[in-house]
RNA sequence: GCCCCCUUAGCUCAACGGAUAGAGCGCUGGCCUCCGGAGCCAAAGAUGGAAGUUCAAUUCUUCCAGGGGGCACCA
């Protein structure tokens, strides 16, 4: 029972339900804008009144004394304003109720019971070059939504599909074999038409003729630039389950496999020496090529396969993390997916937008003026870098100001909330041994009390907001929210005072919010500070 | 040429068709005898333009202006 935002909606459902036969669409209500119209408004009464063909102000009134009754103990008042407003007050012993079950039940209060297996593919750059500051988003995010979804109950694994064979890596490996041939001849680097500049080639090249000159070049310096990669990604805290080699994918013959498969259904044809896939006839655009004239597999044609196997490997639902440029490319995969027989609902692709630097330096892996995310993570640390990256929403273009991260971290909004950290953890070493007591709770009664606990009990709002919408930027939001309540509380209200009841009160809030904060920043992966 | 996204305060961003368009940074002015002032309070400041749909438009439709991205037998 995670308390009054989990409650509402359900209540109000049953209420369009029971008395208009309606099952309404989700959106029925949200966070009232002004403490004058409570904790949460509905526009239900607005948004169904041509369809059930009255006034709003009268279906609100219809709609009250259900509410009133299925919410008693919850809510305190129930108005009904102007156009056809339901606003609801809640109860300052629903508020204490849900505090001390916070600190009985701890972060558990917050739970749910999930039952999907979700497999979340995410970063998945190609191993030809370092990560760069936008592959960094796409890890972050992608890691946070496995926690969210891992939090909310469901079973998560993490992968990274690793792009080790096809064009770019015969790019790739021209690339070292010429930075070799040249330091051999003494001669300067020149990449290859189309191949990849960047001092990074030249430093492989450098350690390859002194460490690996017998070793294959491409195998070598494709190890070297996995472990570049596997090394970021451990700095920011992430840990893959899986790391899904599409060579591997290849020699295995599931890409031939899966052509045979949609072969077998009619669904390939030649044309120009080459195959096609009959994508039209599921809805696309235009056919698509698997196999080029040239004999060679397209990317598309191993992305059917690589789907094709996850959805055999037993997940309810798949998730991926692409790129902007990759918009187009999401319904070629679900084409594909349905041409062979697979609801296209199984796969939720997440598009996540572009990092820019406002310092305008373009950030092209080929042309080799990127800046390397673990340059960032050096000089920002793990936790403020992953904070930056889920402060917007996915799908809008992050811009990273590196001067302002450069010169300092004060400005950082990670900092608010750390402070929070700081003052709890302060006022909790000059309290000394505290057990929590839920007897003293119901004594909180100022406003800044009550606000910082209405502010609390929001959290499960926010958190099932950020699981349906795959947002980790609610998370945020919600931290905000609290640390905004909890810092205004502590201008206004003294914890450690004389009176000991009202302290061991205080106290208990402050334990309380504790276990919120520490949970809510465990999702981000970020570590709470006890001092700053 | 075709398709998609964006345009909100000086800057970076919110607002799932709803009530007085919200934050942070910056600017101006207050607040430390007191649990950490990395904080709090107050003030100034915005929907690119023109029509339309609606009880209600920043949000939906159309047009115009400006910015970005995608349109391959690339990945």
């Amino acid at each position: 029972m995670k308390g009054f935002y989990d409650k509402f909606p359900r209540v109000l459902k049953n209420a369009l339900e029971n008395i208009y036969g309606i099952i309404a669409e989700p959106p029925l209500w949200e966070l009232s804008s002004r403490r004058e119209f409570g904790d949460l408004s509905s526009m239900v009464a607005l948004k169904l009144a041509s369809r059930i063909k009255k006034n709003p102000m009268e279906i609100a009134a219809e709609l009250k004394p259900y509410l009133e009754k299925n919410l008693k103990g919850f809510s305190e008042k129930i108005d009904i304003l102007k156009p056809g407003f339901i606003n609801v007050f809640l109860s300052k012993d629903s508020l204490i109720e849900s505090l001390n079950s916070v600190l009985t039940e701890k972060d558990c209060f917050f739970k749910n019971k999930g039952k999907r297996k979700v497999l979340i593919e995410f970063l998945s750059a190609n191993p030809t070059g370092p990560l760069t500051v936008a592959h960094g988003r796409q890890a972050v995010v992608g890691d946070v939504i496995a926690n969210i979804l891992e939090f909310w109950g469901d079973e998560v694994e993490r992968e990274y599909y690793l792009n080790d064979t096809g064009r770019q890596i015969d790019l790739f490996r021209e690339s070292v074999k010429k930075a070799v041939d040249a330091k051999d001849r003494g001669s300067e680097y020149v990449a290859p038409e189309g191949g990849y500049r960047g001092d990074y080639i030249k430093e492989i090249a450098h350690r390859y003729l002194h460490n690996g000159i017998n070793s294959d070049i491409l195998e070598y310096s494709l190890s070297e630039m996995i472990s570049s990669i596997k090394e970021d990604v451990k700095n920011l805290g992430i840990k893959f389950d899986s790391w899904f080699s599409q060579n591997n994918l290849v020699e295995k013959g599931k890409v031939e496999e899966a052509i045979d498969f949609l072969s077998e259904k009619g669904l390939i044809y030649e044309k120009d020496e080459a195959l096609w896939f009959s994508a039209t006839a599921f809805g696309d655009d235009k056919d698509r090529v698997i196999k080029k004239s040239d004999g060679e597999l397209t990317y598309f044609a191993s992305d059917i396969a690589y789907h094709k196997d996850k959805i055999e490997r037993g997940y309810d639902k798949l998730i991926d993390l692409w790129g902007p440029d990759h918009h187009g490319y999401i319904k070629r995969v679900k084409t594909a997916l349905k041409a062979m027989g697979y609801e296209e609902e199984i796969l939720e692709v997440v598009i996540i937008q572009l990092v820019s630097l406002k310092s305008k330096e373009r950030m092209s892996k080929r042309a080799g003026t990127a800046i390397s995310l673990s340059q960032l993570i050096k000089e920002l640390g793990k936790d403020t870098t992953r904070f930056y990256y889920l402060t917007r929403k996915n799908d809008s273009h992050l811009e990273f100001d590196m001067d302002l991260a450069r010169q300092a971290t004060f400005n950082n909004p990670l900092y608010y909330i750390q402070y929070v950290c700081a003052r709890i953890e302060s006022i909790f070493r000059k309290a000394g041994k505290y057990e929590s007591d839920p007897r003293y709770s119901n004594l909180l009664s100022e406003e800044e009390e009550i606000n910082l606990l209405r502010s609390l009990v929001r959290f499960p709002y926010y958190l099932e907001k950020a699981y349906c919408s795959l947002e980790p930027v609610f998370i945020i939001e919600f931290l905000k929210d609290l640390s905004s309540a909890f810092h205004k509380f502590y201008e206004c209200q003294r914890v450690l005072v004389e009176d000991s009841s009202v302290m061991k009160a205080r106290l208990n809030l402050l334990k309380s919010l504790k276990i919120t904060l520490h949970c809510a920043l465990g999702i981000l992966g970020i570590r709470p500070v006890e001092e700053m």
